[in-house]
Parts: structure tokens; sequence; C-alpha cells
DNA sequence: AATCAAAAATGAACATTGTTCAAAATAAAT
DNA sequence: ATTTATTTTGAACAATGTTCATTTTTGATT
């Protein structure tokens, strides 16, 4: 264990306090009512010091974004002991709901917020790995279905992709409060009677 | 004609050219990067007077929103002549995607962006009537297909909303980049051919 | 035509933001 | 103990939304 070692811990050790200050006023206040500053007194550092760590904002924002991305794996688990590709795919699309629900803010930092995007395309070479790898994954499990017969005559990547406009336009719709302006007959419950319909629909095919 | 009319006019004319000029600034250089001196700048007319017209920047944002919703509903004239609700249906889907694909920065105005919420919420009795509007447009032609046989065993309102967010799905991760990082076979085709397979869905239905 | 009052327009000033960077403080190496 | 490298700092800057006392313009009155 060298003393280069040590540093190089401690400077991932500051990056992850950093993050976690972030999180922590993310959730409490808002993405949008968060700014440096406030990072910086949560956790005891000057504004500079958060600089060194992260080149701007946007790098802050893409690296909890990458956060939330685990975290929606740990949702999705437990989808691995579930074999019928059907009842994984359903599923999937319950346990999606219920991340985006039970994680108002990191769903719209992963998938709303322009800021994860901005930095991967400022930072040339890297991807949207998060977001393929969960493609991937909705995408393998349409891909099983149709190859034990389901899903005649459709497509698996733009169906995958139909599939998952569904679910994240209804979360987006109400984290973004279209839901609240449209007066439902059951507010509250009109994400998951959405999902009933959709279900309903691809238990026929 | 009395004076108080003519000023009542100007009042509104300058109104329309605030909300004309900001709309311009925004389809060159998007929302964010439009800022209030931009606009006054753009008409001639001083930051202040800006103020005079508009409570804040949501109001004018909030103006601007209920601009594409007339602009929208341009696009869903032509649904009237279709008589079959289920062809409507259709096309009604077809039409909100060509707005938004056509309509990029507007469409992220009246679907995704937080302030035309906001300035609603704060200025208390009103409501979200273009969503209400055009949702009801929506589920109407959902209920008439249900009322010629159609749909059987699902209801209209969720139905409706299922149907409102897999559009607004597709068209939101397209708008806010997030098609672009998933690497589809075919980029630029993608929303149609997700909608292509909906279609194929509803027409078993 | 001159005067006055109301209405409209102004832009300097303020608070808050993201960001930078020379200087200071600390740690490591010699 | 001294020098060098690393880390941290916070004052300073530019840009933004917003306010409001002042100025300018307009309309009414005499």
């Amino acid at each position: 264990m060298s003393i280069a070692d040590r540093k190089a811990r401690e400077k991932e050790a500051l990056k992850s306090l950093i993050l976690k200050g972030a999180k922590k006023l993310f959730l409490e206040r808002g993405i949008e009512q968060t700014t440096i500053r406030n990072i910086a007194d949560e956790i005891d550092y000057s504004v500079g010091t958060v600089y060194v760590y992260f080149k701007d904002k946007n790098a802050i924002l893409h690296d909890l974004h990458s956060i939330g991305f685990q975290e929606l794996g740990g949702y999705f688990k437990e989808l691995f002991t579930v074999k019928d590709p059907m009842e994984r795919l359903k599923k999937m699309g319950i346990m999606y709901l219920k991340f985006a629900m039970e994680n108002n803010e990191m769903y719209d930092l992963m998938f709303i917020v322009k800021a994860p995007m901005e930095f991967i395309e400022s930072s040339e070479k890297e991807e949207w790995n998060e977001g393929i790898g969960t493609f991937s994954a909705l995408r393998k499990t349409v891909e099983e279905c149709i190859a034990i017969g389901h899903f005649k005559g459709h497509f698996a990547e733009p169906l995958s992709f139909m599939i998952w406009g569904l679910v994240h336009g209804m979360c987006s719709l109400e984290i973004r409060q279209r839901t609240k302006g449209v007066k439902f007959s059951n507010p509250d419950q009109i994400l998951y009677q959405g999902y009933q319909e959709y279900l309903k629909i691809i238990e026929k095919l």
C-alpha cells in the first residue's frame, strides 16, 4: 500500500462524499434547487474543491445518474429468478414503474434531465452504457418471448422501444406534473391502471 | 372605439410581440439558452417592459405553451373528417408524433418542461385546460371505439392514458436524447417503427 | 398652447447562480 | 529544516431572473 494508493483512495472517497451530499440535497429539495454552494456547504468543503473533483455540474449529475442506474439494477435483480420470459416482461414493467414512483428525482435525472446526456456528448468517446444495458435487458426478454411463439408478426427492437416508451411515458407524465393537470377519476392509481390495460393487451399476444 | 380600447389593443399587441420574439429565440437557440434580456433585445424593448407585461419567466413559458397547443390543434384538425373512430385513433397518434417531431422545442415546453405547470399552480384557480382538452379528444375517440365493439374488457380512461403514455414516451425519449444514447439499427426511423408495432396491436383489439 | 396627471417604458441595481484561478495551507520528499 | 508537490480555499467574474425609483410619453384639462 503506497502513499499514492492511499491518495487515490482518498480522492475516490471525497468524490463519493460529494456525490452523497449532492444526492441528499437532490432528494430533499430537488435537482434544480440544489447549487454547487449547497453541496459544498453540506460536506464542509469549499466550492473550489468540488471543481477539483468534478469538471462541472453536468459531471456531478452524470455520476449521480449512473448511481441511479445501479439502484434500478437492484429493482431488476429479482427478475433473474423469473424463467418464463412473458412473466419476466410483465414484472420488468412493474419494477420499472415501482422504481420511478419510489425514486422520482432519480428517475427524472436518468431519463428526463438533459445534463447527463450533455456530459456524455461533451466527453467524446463515451457512450450511454447505462441506457444501452437497460434497454438490452428489455430487448432480450422480448426476443425470448418471440422465440417461444409470442408477438407473432412483431419485430423485437421497435416493439421493445414501444414498451419502453409506454412505461416511460406514463412515468414522465406523472413526474412532470401532466397527470395532475388532467383530472383523472383516480389520480393516484392511474399509472397502475394504465399498466393493467397494457397487461391485458400483451396477454393476448 | 374609445382610447381605452385602443390602449387595451396595444397592450395585447405588445404582449404578442414579446411572445413572438420569445418563440423565435426558442426555436433558434432553445428554451434554456433564451434569456429575458435576449427577448427584450430581440423586440427592441427594455427588460423592465417585459416584466410589465409578464409576471415572470414562467408566465411567458406558459403562454407560449398555450400557443403550442393551438398549433397542435392545427395538426388535429383533419381528424374531424375521419368518421371511423378506430381510424381516427390511429391517425391521431400519427399526428401527435408528427407534431412532436416537427416542433421539438414546443413539444418539450408543452409536455416536459416544468415551468408551465408551475405557473398554473402558482396562479391558483386556473386549471390545465390545454391538457384536459387534448386528453378529452383522445378519450372520446377511445370511448367511441369501445362503443362500436373494440377494446373489449378495457376501460376508456386508463386505456387512453396508456396510449398517451405510449406516444409521449417515445417522443420524450427522442427529444431528451435517450434514443441517441441507445444505438438502434435505424435511429431516425425508430419512432415510426415503434408506432407501427402499436398499430399492429390495436388492429387486433 | 400650456399644464398637469396617469400610464408606459426604462435601465441601474440586487441576489443568486456556475465557474475560474491565484494564493494559502497542508503534506511529502529531500 | 527546507524545498517541492498536492490539496484546498474563497474572492472575483460573468450571466441570469427580478425589482423599482426614475424618466419619458400620452391624454385630459384649463
